[in-house]
Formats: C-alpha cells, sequence, structure tokens
DNA sequence: CGTCGATACGGACCCAGGGTCCGGATTCTA
DNA sequence: TAGAATCCGGACCCTGGGTCCGTATCGACG
C-alpha cells in the first residue's frame, strides 16, 4: 500500500529527484551495498522519510529504477521488430531474448545486482522475473520437440544472473562480446537438439 | 586467520556444539535469514564471543557446516564409483554430478540458501563452488565438439542454484524426481549437439 | 599436586543501517 | 486566504553482526 502516487507538486519532484540520484549513485559505487538509504536521501537532498514514503523500502526502490530502466527493453519485446519482438521465429527469438537479458545486466551490473541479491527475498518472487520467465517459456513452446518448457525457461534465465554476469565481467576478465556469443551459443545448443 | 583449530578440549566441544546446534536451528527454522548469531549462540549454550572466534563470522559458520555436509559427496565424486566417481564416461558424469549438487541443495534448502545469499559477497567467489565449477568443466572438455566449457560449466550450475531450487520445490510445488528428471534433461539435451 | 603462562569463555558493548514518528512547513481547495 | 490534507525531514528506534576484556579454564611442568 505505500505505492500509490501523490499528485502534489513538491512530491513528484522530490521523487524524480530520488530516483535520479538513487541512479547516480548505484552507477558510481563499486558495490551496491554500499550504497545506503541514507546516502540516497542524502545526495537526493531529502530526508529519509520522504525516500521511504515514496517508495516503501529499499525494494521498492530499486524495483522502480529497475522499471525504469527496464522499460525500453520491455517495448522492444512486446513491439518491436524481429529478432526480439512477437513476430520473430521462436528459434531466432530465445537466443535474442537470452542477448536482451544479458545485455540488459551487463549495462546496469550494480543494480541487478542489488536487486537480485537483495537480503532475503529471492529474485524468483520479483514480478519481472516472473515476466521474463513467462514469455520465455511462452517461446520455447511454440519450437516443436521440446519438452520441460518451464524449467528450461529458468534454467536459461539462471544463466544470465546478475551476480554471474558479474563474477565473469569482473574476475574473468571475459569481454562483452565473448560472453554474448557464448550464451547465444549455449541457447542453440539447447534448443538444437532434434532427436538424440 | 580466525581459522586455525584449537586443540584445547572445551574449544573443540564448544566447536562442536555450535555446529550441531546450528545445523538444527537452519533445518527447523523457516528461513535461514532469522536464524541469527547470537540464537545460535544461545542454542549452543555458549558466549557470541566464542562463536565468532571458533568460526570468525557468519559466513565461516556457514562454509563449515556446509563442508561438513558436502564431505560424502566430495568422497563419491573423487574416488567413487561412476558414474559420479572419475572413472565414469564424461558424458555419463555430466548429469550425475548435476545430479548430486541438485539433490544436496534439496536436501540442505536452508543452508545452501544462507550461504548463497549470504549478504553481499556472491557464492562465485566461494571455493566450494570453484571446486565443483573446475571439475565438471573439466569433465566438459572431454567430451569432443563442446566449445566454451568454462561457460557451460558456470551455466549448467546455474540451473541448480539453491534459490531456484528453493522457488521450483517451494512455490512450484515441484517433486523431487520430476525436477531431477528436468535437470538431466536440460543437460542431456545440452551434451547431445553434434553439429547443427 | 600446586603453580603459572597461555588460551578460551561469555556477555556487555559498539556500530551501521533499515525503517518509523511527529511537529512543523507546504500545497491544494473553496 | 483560511483550513484541511498532505508532505517534509531528521531525530529516533531496533535488530543483528561483530568486538573487547576481565575472568575462568586448561595443561605443561616442577
Amino acid at each position: 500500500m505505500p505505492e500509490r502516487q501523490s499528485s502534489r507538486k513538491d512530491a513528484v519532484r522530490n521523487r524524480e529527484a530520488v530516483l535520479t540520484a538513487a541512479d547516480a549513485l548505484f552507477a558510481r559505487r563499486e558495490s551496491p551495498e554500499d550504497v545506503t538509504m541514507a546516502d540516497v536521501a542524502a545526495a537526493a537532498g531529502v530526508g529519509k522519510g520522504t525516500l521511504f514514503r515514496a517508495f516503501g523500502d529499499r525494494a521498492g526502490l530499486l524495483r522502480a529504477l529497475y522499471a525504469a530502466r527496464l522499460e525500453p527493453i520491455r517495448q522492444a519485446v512486446e513491439t518491436g521488430p524481429p529478432p526480439l519482438g512477437p513476430t520473430a521465429p521462436p528459434r531466432d527469438r530465445v537466443p535474442a531474448l537470452l542477448d536482451a537479458v544479458l545485455c540488459f545486466k551487463l549495462d546496469n551490473r550494480r543494480l541487478a545486482l542489488a536487486l537480485e541479491e537483495g537480503g532475503g527475498n529471492s529474485p524468483y518472487q520479483a514480478e519481472h522475473y516472473e515476466r521474463w520467465h513467462s514469455l520465455l517459456r511462452a517461446v520455447l513452446e511454440q519450437i516443436p520437440g521440446l519438452t520441460d518448457c518451464d524449467f528450461t525457461a529458468h534454467a536459461l534465465l539462471a544463466a544470465t544472473r546478475a551476480d554471474l554476469v558479474e563474477h565473469l565481467a569482473g574476475e574473468g576478465h571475459i569481454p562483452r562480446e565473448r560472453m554474448r556469443a557464448q550464451l547465444a551459443n549455449f541457447a542453440t545448443r539447447v534448443l538444437a537438439s532434434g532427436p538424440l
């Protein structure tokens, strides 16, 4: 219930300020967990009360940031051209979807990290995960000969988890393009198997 | 450096007591994060100081518990009979390894969960992950026609992440055997692809 | 068996950080 | 422009991980 927006001018201005400041902070700081709520409030020039009233709790703020960043991709997936859009043939669309997720996580490492570990609630009860999963699953179901599409969707998405991506990009020093190629290759292999 | 064991009788006794108590607590409580260090100390009949001296920090305690539980599997993998042991043919061993990991996580849900989210440090910098990964990778490399074995090993292991397993077993109500079958099927598909 | 140095014990204590509260300021409505 | 509704913000609370240090215990040695 702490989610409904206010129409009061100062409220929306502050909400905006917080979003902007938080975005900047997460981008600048090394690890997402050393950007504290007090930091965000201070950076936004706002009191903690305001911050929490606007977003409920830390997870709420993260979700809001995440949703904003995700918006363009959501658009591209829902109404865009192939291979991301709904008119693409399933075998092309699956790798494209995974690639989009991967790129998103590469571009928003800290944020995705912060949201996925989140201290307590797993990413699997987040609604945005649910969306990706059911979409991917639906696409997989259109590919003949594939079984266990629900599980397969989970397993494929698991390969794009933020901390794995972070690990590979960070300690592993794997460049972006290589990682994309590997994921695409992996997805292809999963889809490829005809009768073995 | 807070890791070297003591030989003093009371010290080992207390260490044992803590391990036992913690094990019981994690098994009993719903979520791993509402078993606090103070709880563990109290349940073990020991002061917090003792607890922290013996294990360094929370992660240290988790690691110790984990290692104890993992020991039999490690044995089976390193010196046991096929299909888990080193003499098994790679195409059989990969699914077997994954199955072993999955079963372990099913049998130790809370513990694995606690260790993998761990608040801060990702599971990917844990040494036990490193071990599974390099083993799996080595086995994959023995399979002709497979490329990107490093990444593939990561991706396969990602399908056994504790929170995913928890999600599937919990909200998804997927029975153990079905999950094992799905994972095996998935692994098989990944390995199956000849020239596409 | 008594003494003594080394080691461990344990709970009071510290601190960070998420989240709450409420008196006062601001904004909308009439 | 009065009054009500809403919002502001920072002082405050609380939980939980981690530390400290005076005291109790251990075990080696005489």
